[in-house]
DNA sequence: CGAATGTTTGAACCCTTTCAAAGACGGTGG
DNA sequence: CCACCGTCTTTGAAAGGGTTCAAACATTCG
């Protein structure tokens, strides 16, 4: 497991506006900072969105900026070909930052766009870099957070290469339940924030087949699924379908 | 096996492997970099290997502690399943920088072997951290590097996902084509590095779509192909199969 | 030269896509 | 509050692109 944090549980109480306060302290880029070296990242955070849903954060071929960690809610980024087609490539939530792929060229290579109302902290990328040159455990972390997508990105890629559809919608299953458990939230009980499109279009797949593949999940009494709420039954049953897919 | 640590002093005698009179200067780390400043660079990449066909830079598993910067040499990256299947997460040649996904975690997550001999310079990550602490320009060319891979892995998952056999030959031809030309090699000819069935694994096919697309292509006169050469004959109606996949 | 590795080509099969149509849900406005 | 409409989902049947299995051929290297 990437991280070795406890889970965060998100509630009203620690929603306040600084990074000092902010819940998601371990998952983000404060984490192993001082007290004092995240107030010094706190101000240069000088602003706090609140998007809706279908609220753009960047898109595609927009001047890079600023990098955003989502505070609370849920983003897919995408690209569009030149007749709009969609191709998702990835997922993010609570604790997750977003746009590090602009950093090569000052330009968004891709679009962001929320999925629910969320919350967001844009984190200026210019005065980041400053600050991580004066404090050398912000920028090992913003390292750690750049290298952890490439990680992610290449293990997307192994799914996308070799698995089929079963294989493909139960690592998409058992990632947003870890993913949700390292948040606090439960791992075998949650709520899809995306349609069986965006799901097949992730996961190279049309929507009729991931839609026919949660069917036959059922069946088998592996899920139990409504519309988009996912109660995982038998979890070992589902990871069992990645058998050879584990690391050696 | 393993390649061994022995640090090398910069002297005039070995000179001719400082970045400073590096080919690869402004596709590498030291770009943007003075004089001056390259020299600092240059005295933390105290190890300089030689590496032959088949041997592994490092293995998934093991301990990260440098990442390496190819002088000359073509790799691929991989994970390998419990049952041995490998899956290519990529192909890295002069100029590239191996090893970045470990950064999260201090330990490498894919295996990385030389496709042919080699030349790779070692750089110790905690050094090149700090440097970059003291070195702003160093620091914003490491994040490039890392947010490119980020940017390139999108891209590939693009391939996965939703392209036709045809189009991710033509895609993976023409990347390699325009690497190349950034090399200063030829564009339109050039020598495959690896097996049909190493491309396949990339590409999300079997070897023998791969040989059978290969053979498609040289008798619509797109391509000509021999062995393990190939030579670009029309790259316009090559770039044309990639229509609608343009960013928009 | 012989064995191992890599490539080509053919034919049958299969998983996923494509096309189609009906059903369910949710939001909006009357 | 309910009817309506657009969006999303389910399910069926047919078609297709790529895989799988198989065999022959080429190439490289010890």
């Amino acid at each position: 497991m990437l991280l070795q944090s406890i889970p965060i549980k998100v509630t009203l109480a620690n929603l306040k506006s600084s990074c000092a306060s902010c819940a998601l302290h371990e998952l983000c880029l404060p984490m192993g900072l001082s007290a004092g070296d995240t107030e010094r990242l706190d101000q240069i955070i000088n602003v706090r969105h609140k998007t809706e849903r279908g609220d753009y954060l960047y898109r595609s071929g927009g001047i890079f900026r600023s990098l955003f960690a989502i505070k609370s809610g849920f983003f897919k980024t995408f690209s569009l070909g030149d007749e709009g087609q969609e191709k998702i490539t990835g997922f993010y939530m609570t604790g997750d930052i977003l746009g590090m792929d602009a950093i090569s060229s000052d330009r968004h290579h891709y679009n962001a766009v929320a999925l629910e109302d969320s919350m967001v902290c844009e984190i200026p990328f210019s005065e980041l870099e400053e600050l991580a040159g004066s404090l050398p455990t912000l920028a090992h972390q913003f390292h750690k957070l750049m290298s952890r997508e490439i990680t992610q990105d290449q293990q997307h890629m192994l799914l996308l290469g070799k698995m089929k559809a079963e294989q493909r919608l139960a690592a998409f299953l058992l990632n947003l339940s870890q993913r949700f458990a390292l948040r606090g939230f439960s791992s075998d009980h949650f709520h899809l924030r995306m349609t069986r499109e965006e799901i097949g279009n992730y996961l190279g797949l049309t929507l009729e087949t991931v839609s026919r593949t949660f069917a036959r999940f059922q069946a088998e009494g592996i899920l139990q699924v409504n519309h988009r709420d996912v109660t995982v039954k038998d979890s070992a049953r589902l990871a069992a379908l990645l058998d050879h897919y584990e690391p050696a």
